[in-house]
Parts: structure tokens; C-alpha cells; sequence
DNA sequence: GATCGGCCCTGCCCGC
DNA sequence: TGCGGGCAGGGCCGAT
């Protein structure tokens, strides 16, 4: 499932495999793939047809790769089974290709796989973000993820201890902090031994500088190992899974002993998913402050 | 405005 | 073998 750091794998894979090339035909497959564009699919690969990628970018769990034209961007959300990839030998392979993009350089084609169709992909205006950075419309709806150069832990941390809701809510929270999934949000809860339930404004200042720590660290570790992929659902441009779901201290490993004290961790259901703690070193908070 | 719950969607897995 | 239900979950939208 595609978080931050499984999203900068295939920003990168972009940079480099696909920057630089020219786009020569473009073949939607999936009614769904582009329910955020405004026109059909025919104006989509017209707009597209002749544009050279200058650049693939990201912010949290979006991202976009800029033109030649210089005013628009092709948007990309991967969902939550959504891929990228440059097939070997250019062939099909996949009754889940959505598109399909081909170029002039007679190379690899670039293929967008999604068996759950959560993902889309769309043509958006670059607008000034923080700093002025240009990014797309719909990455700009979002706050700046915590390896962004305009990132403020002290900004993020206020902003997270100023909101009722449970932890993990806020973590999963686009608008407060962009590019924490399922998975790592309970993975940094575990290191800052906070229960899920935890109403963020009860965070010392100290405690919630802490917790967006323990989310860079843990998403750091996880980019440092290609991703975390549990199963073909999460590959690179090149069809690769990452190693990190092995070092997960939490996340899936419902009855093993927690890493830290050896209680075995238990699975709860949280906002319709899964939430994985240990029920020592994460305490229910009290009901009420 | 803030918060919360439901929905979208497909494929896998399990129990019957 | 076949069927139904549960589960996975990011982002959006409507209700409160």
C-alpha cells in the first residue's frame, strides 16, 4: 500500500526512467482513471501527445510530473494498488492497466496498474506553494509532507496539538501532516508508546514534536529499504517490492510479542482499517484530561 | 469550522 | 466446487 516513502520510490524511478522522454500516444483503459480530469479521454492524450517531462515530483503521497509547456502537470495518486511501472519487453501483462503512455524514443513504455482503482491521474495548473514552490492544484489542498524543505516541526506539531481528535486520526490527516498511511502512522505511534485513541490537543508540545520524529524516522528507515510491500500490490517503476514490512515492529503482527516488553500485540478496528498496538506500552488513555 | 462515518472498488481468503 | 462475507484502505463527501 503506497505511503510517502513507496511514493518517493517511484518519484525516483520517474526521474529517471521517464524525465526527459516525449510522450507519443496516450490509452486510457479504466472508466475510473480519470473521474478528476474535467474532459474525456481523448482530450487527456491530446493534451499529453508531444510533451516532454521535464521533471517527476512529490509531496506526501502525490505526484506529478511537469511538461514542456511549463503550465500544466500530469498528477498522479497511486491510491492504495496503484503502480508505475516500465514493463520488460514493453508488452501488456495486466488486465489492471488503467493507461498506458508511449514515447517517441521508441523505448519502455510507462504502464499505470491499479487493481483497486482507488488511484487516478489527471492534468493540473502548477500553483505557488509554500515557499513558492510550484505544485499541482490538488498537492497544494495539502500540507507539506515532514522531507519537504518547507516542512516545520514546531508549525506541525501546534497545529496537531490543536485539533480534539484521536491520534491517529490527525496522523492519517492530509491537511495536517501529508504522506502518513496505516502503516506508519501506527508504526510511529508504537515508538512514541501513544494509544491510537490519545486526543491529540493532550500532547505536550514535547511529546507531539516527538511523535512527527518518530514518523519521519520510521518512514526514513522504511525509504532506506525500498518500501514496505507485503505483497505485489507495491512494486517500483522496474516491478521491484521493498524490504521494510520486515522490520515493522506492529503493523500486521497481531499475537506476536511487541518488540520492546514481549506483550503480543493486538489488532483493533479503527475508522473502518486496522489499527496494531501492544496493550502495555500503549496505554488506553483516560476518558476524559 | 471541526469532526465523524460511510462510500467507492477489486481481489484474496476463509468458512460453510 | 461454489458461494457469501470479511478484509484491505486513501481520499472525498455529506451529516452533525
Amino acid at each position: 500500500m503506497p505511503e510517502l516513502p513507496e511514493a518517493e520510490v517511484v518519484r525516483s524511478g520517474l526521474h529517471r526512467w521517464v524525465v526527459g522522454r516525449t510522450v507519443e500516444q496516450v490509452t486510457i483503459l479504466g472508466d475510473r482513471t480519470l473521474r478528476r480530469y474535467p474532459g474525456n479521454a481523448a482530450e487527456f492524450a491530446d493534451r499529453l501527445r508531444n510533451r516532454r517531462f521535464t521533471g517527476a515530483h512529490r509531496r506526501g503521497k502525490f505526484l506529478w510530473l511537469t511538461v514542456d509547456s511549463g503550465d500544466d502537470a500530469l498528477a498522479v495518486h497511486l491510491g492504495m494498488s496503484g503502480q508505475l511501472v516500465l514493463p520488460q519487453g514493453g508488452g501488456d501483462g495486466s488486465h489492471h492497466m488503467r493507461a498506458r503512455l508511449t514515447f517517441t524514443d521508441g523505448g519502455l513504455p510507462l504502464h499505470f496498474l491499479d487493481q483497486r482503482t482507488f488511484g487516478w491521474l489527471t492534468l493540473e495548473p502548477l500553483v505557488a506553494g509554500v515557499g513558492g514552490r510550484l505544485v499541482t492544484e490538488s498537492a497544494a489542498r495539502i500540507a507539506p509532507d515532514p522531507f519537504e524543505a518547507g516542512f516545520d516541526d514546531a508549525v506541525a506539531a501546534r497545529r496537531l496539538r490543536q485539533t480534539t481528535r484521536q491520534l491517529k486520526a490527525a496522523l492519517l490527516d492530509q491537511h495536517l501532516i501529508s504522506g502518513i498511511g496505516n502503516i506508519y502512522a501506527d508504526e510511529a505511534l508504537w515508538r512514541a508508546r501513544k494509544h491510537w485513541a490519545t486526543p491529540a490537543n493532550r500532547l505536550t508540545p514535547k511529546a507531539a514534536r516527538d511523535l512527527i520524529g518518530y514518523a519521519r524516522d520510521v518512514m526514513s528507515e522504511s525509504l532506506a529499504a525500498g518500501g514496505t510491500s507485503f505483497d505485489s500490490l507495491y512494486v517500483n517503476v522496474n516491478g521491484q517490492s521493498g524490504y521494510f514490512s520486515r522490520d515493522l515492529n506492529v503493523y500486521g503482527r497481531q499475537n506476536e510479542p511487541c518488540p520492546r516488553c514481549g506483550t503480543a500485540i493486538v489488532r483493533e478496528s479503527f475508522a473502518n482499517r486496522s489499527s496494531f498496538r501492544c496493550p502495555r506500552c500503549q496505554r488506553r488513555p483516560r476518558a476524559s484530561a
